[in-house]
DNA sequence: TTACCAACAGCAACCGTTTGCACAACTGAT
DNA sequence: ATCAGTTGTGCAAACGGTTGCTGTTGGTAA
């Protein structure tokens, strides 16, 4: 006998003419269809049991014209947050049947336009989109308008864009960190930011300024500066520190910055906490590794990435987001300050 | 007009409509088949751009017998090393047309048959896999060979399935890192692996005797020991140092060991590395985070990736797999040693 | 007996694309 | 004028499964 992985597939129609029936038979039979007498029933899904029959999805979905599948496109997959996000859409997505399409876009514009495309050709159920740093409203929008799929945007989202999205409070969350630094003593706060070009760093630095004016505390340009990555978060970091009037704290807006603000800070050979607050936003792993552990927000990952598969799968099952007035939503995700050891003790 | 979202999509029937021409012949032209006219195939390509025609890639995979999707099965997602061998896998595949659907298991052997079932289902043209802890070799080898795609075994693979595999150097990485350890001066070193039933975890601590043998140092039982997490990783070393007579060395398995046995270790108030030295194998991010940083053996996740999807679209397209004679092939990644802060240089 | 209805099964079209084959029209050689 | 050989195009089946409709039973009520 050939090894099984040489066999042609049993398909609906090789158990309809082993039992001399119709396709169309098996078929319902296998879906428990009301018409098929509970006898014939029984010997079809048997007989399917036995030969390993398997549905194929490819002929499902061409024929339902939509399929199973949902399309994830992240500018980026390995770093920091992206995996806790994925996990949490993947373990959502496994409750309800569908599978993940993964399309990273590498912060490439063009790649995402790619992608969305891909979604489109697969006839994918529905996209989970988190932008790339350079991707620009107007390109962006008029590719995903061509698809026929609900799109649910997550973390780096395009505000005008009219889908729902999953967001995190950045700009509340700056404005937490500053102010948990105020309350600890800290009277010169600096800040190191990613890419000005992306809306997550416009609002934490929004509420960085915000709550440095509401405090009343110096806000001067030479208190932040904007890092691409941890390499240029270290020079930052050593550029603040060596002002003449240098910061007693420090806030780093994502994980990636502060992997190399911190050694630049103990390189300065500051105390911290003492000399050199620190605080950072993340979504949780990091901060616990690095030494001294960094208190910091969290930013649940894991948590944005359940909440937008949720709210996908809602979309695509209720049919809503092809409503002509429909509003969109903006599902909130609440961050949650972690006391480690780069701050001073506040009594709240 | 509508949106479009709500149009339908053009297919290569509304072409051949419009233009007169029978759908084979649209099929054709876009194709740049000889037998087509270069006048019309000029002009339904025109006509295909302006109404934003796209593949509908089901009906193409319905029709070939196989989707250009790849099942990627994998224990986990979010942790050390696997992100970065998605990454290489993804980049390697996205240079081929292929794109990657993500089936974690969660350290579940059921969800990984059913995984491997999901694949057969929607016709994958091949399987990348990572077995989970507990999976076995009778079980997991039944559903497997049900399917008609070639699969390729990375990282934590089944030693006596007949499939190819990308793995790293396990053994011989274990014996480097003991080696390095006693050349550095060191005399008692412990060692703290992950779970026994993997493989790798035999691979490593079968290196890490059989390098204790070889250089005549102490090799007894309670100078190893089995971590599931980094949780019982501090468990661990915490008993390792308690020891009457304590190791002045600690070889960690991986990145997950790691994190909990070095908060142990400094928790001992021993100095690394003058009284303890460190030592583990990573993936090369978290070594780098952790204070003092660790010296490690880099295994290289991206380059496992890379590796293990090059191989799978080499016999998707190669039809290899399907050889009644084909012999196995094993491709080993190499490892390199990366010194740090936790160990005692060593002239070399 | 007739009329009607349920229960069950089959037919055939359809989803969008591909592809082997047939065939028409034209060319050029005989 | 005839025939073989191109060149360009169309026909129709196929991939595997779904589903509206039709048709055949057998049974029940009028």
């Amino acid at each position: 006998m050939l090894p099984l992985r040489l066999m042609k597939r049993t398909t609906i129609k090789d158990i309809a003419n082993q039992l001399g029936v119709n396709p169309s038979t098996v078929s319902r039979a296998l879906k428990d269809h009301p018409d098929i007498s509970p006898a014939l029933r029984r010997k079809i899904k048997e007989l399917a049991e036995r030969l390993h029959y398997r549905p194929n999805q490819m002929a499902v979905y061409l024929r339902q014209r939509s399929s199973r599948l949902i399309g994830l496109i992240t500018p980026e997959i390995t770093m920091f947050f992206y995996p806790s996000v994925i996990k949490g859409i993947q373990d959502n997505l496994h409750d309800h049947g569908y599978n993940l399409i993964m399309l990273p876009s590498n912060e490439s514009p063009e790649r995402e336009i790619e992608n969305i495309r891909i979604c489109a050709e697969n006839d994918v159920a529905g996209i989970l989109l988190a932008f790339s740093r350079n991707s620009r409203l107007s390109t962006q929008f008029s590719v995903l308008e061509e698809i026929g799929a609900p799109v649910v945007m997550f973390d780096k989202i395009l505000e005008d864009l009219p889908y729902d999205a999953v967001v995190l409070e950045d700009f509340q969350s700056a404005v937490e960190a500053v102010t948990y630094l105020a309350k600890s003593g800290c009277r010169r706060i600096a800040g190191i930011f990613g890419n000005p070009n992306m809306r997550i760093t416009q609002l934490r630095l929004e509420g960085f300024r915000h709550a440095l004016r509401h405090l009343g505390l110096a806000s001067s340009d030479d208190l932040f500066c904007f890092a691409d990555s941890a390499y240029e978060a270290e020079k930052c970091a050593r550029a603040l520190l060596t002002n003449p009037a240098p910061p007693d704290a420090i806030f780093a807006m994502t994980d990636e910055i502060i992997i190399g603000a911190l050694p630049a800070i103990a390189a300065s050979g500051r105390k911290i906490p003492e000399e050199c607050s620190v605080i950072c936003i993340s979504d949780g792993f990091l901060p616990y590794c690095l030494y001294p552990q960094v208190t910091f927000l969290h930013h649940d990952g894991y948590e944005v990435g359940r909440l937008a598969a949720q709210q996908l799968v809602r979309l695509i099952e209720s049919g809503d987001y092809k409503k002509e007035n429909r509003s969109v939503e903006r599902i909130m995700v609440k961050t949650q300050l972690i006391e480690l050891a780069t701050t001073r003790r506040v009594e709240l």
